[in-house]
DNA sequence: GCGTGGTAACTTACTCCGCAGTCATATCAA
DNA sequence: TTGATATGACTGCGGAGTAAGTTACCACGC
């Protein structure tokens, strides 16, 4: 399967760098699916078919194993983000793609989602370090199609800009969040939705298809 | 004070009713202010002043507590809600005078809010219930707007319809958040700003002067 | 006026339980 | 023997909930 050949001599069961990757995934799953307050350490120990200690030794606390979780969930949505950014559209035509992006990532494992966005989550620095690319990765992507469109209306105001700021990626949130409620629903179907919703609002929009259909690595 | 005038013959300290009513008041700022989960029942007793086990006496339990005080807010939103509503003004000037409502509602005391978002509330039909009547109403009254605005844009399909609303009321629930986290904005200022990010996106909006000085009720 | 019983208001001092975190120990490969 | 993987059985703590008692006040009979 996945396992390291061996990287380590002398040992009994699985080397550790497969547990770690394994009780990694059942957290990421268990912590993300009812939250980091909801789910106790010795769940994820079950869940993983392991005893507790064993997620002491391999991340010192609760806290340093969610941290992990986070860390590698974050770094999906950034690649993610990175990836879509590279095409070079603009404006909401970006928004589409960035979000199809989004929907195709999480199908496979829609519970990073929440992982990323817990309100229960701890507020200790280790997991705000994996956070803060996200945050500033997502952020300045969102910063910049705000301005434009006050700027066009003829609003330059900072503090309007950064409330719309916060609007936004509420929007964005709030659309991925609505197709996770609704599992029947494939990516494709809640793109082109998307669509239909951004042009009810901004009039007609455009979206190359090619940029749509790219396979999402990995 | 408020003192209920002997409600009840043979007792000690303080009248029941009024006991309860300084109880919740002490409860929703604390469960407001720190969540449901990370609010104790020992917390709020020496806040109040008081023991733990009265409010066991009154309440029953931590949920029984939480319930009563969500049950009042809620009420105190729903009212606003439908005060607003009855000024007879619709679409975006309707938005506009609901939010202004709410800003001026939440002022004096805007914990009340995030005590009825608490993403750690209990799932107890008892809450659930205290709840229902604000959530229908807040639905209801979002519902229709964007409903006009798909249909003005020739979509007529329900499940559209039904996704728009949800980022409608993130939308509306973004922008209370961010003048929650802005406590230096007046709730004119803070209307004014909506007028004006409304207008960037839908084109300009006229609102009535007389219907946003209107002074909230109690 | 003055016991005396009834009852509401209120508290001290617990129990119980779940969960984060630890220690001593076992097993096995090199 | 060493060192890595792994665990059973603990401790400690914080918070929900409770049992049992105490205090003050009132209504009543005398």
């Amino acid at each position: 399967m996945t396992s390291r050949a061996r990287a380590k001599a002398g040992t009994k069961g699985v080397a550790r760098a497969d547990r770690e990757d394994q009780i990694v995934e059942v957290a990421t799953r268990a912590f993300g699916s009812s939250g980091f307050a909801a789910t106790s350490v010795a769940d994820i120990a079950t869940q993983a078919g392991i005893s507790k200690p064993l997620i002491y030794n391999y991340f010192g606390s609760k806290e340093g194993l969610y941290a992990v979780c986070v860390q590698h969930a974050a770094e999906a949505l950034t690649a993610e983000i990175e990836r879509t950014a590279a095409s070079g559209t603009v404006g909401l035509a970006r928004a589409v793609v960035t979000l199809d992006g989004m929907f195709r990532l999480l199908a496979p494992r829609p519970w990073i989602w929440h992982l990323v966005f817990d309100p229960t989550a701890p507020r200790d620095p280790q997991t705000q370090e994996a956070l803060a690319g996200y945050e500033q990765r997502i952020l300045a992507f969102g910063t910049e199609g705000v301005a434009d469109l006050l700027r066009l209306a003829g609003n330059e105001d900072p503090t309007d800009t950064a409330a719309m700021r916060a609007v936004w990626e509420n929007v964005f949130r709030t659309l991925v969040n609505w197709w996770l409620e609704h599992p029947e629903e494939p990516p494709e179907a809640m793109t082109e939705r998307c669509v239909r919703l951004f042009s009810a609002v901004f009039g007609e929009i455009h979206v190359p298809d090619d940029l749509l259909a790219v396979p999402a690595e990995r």
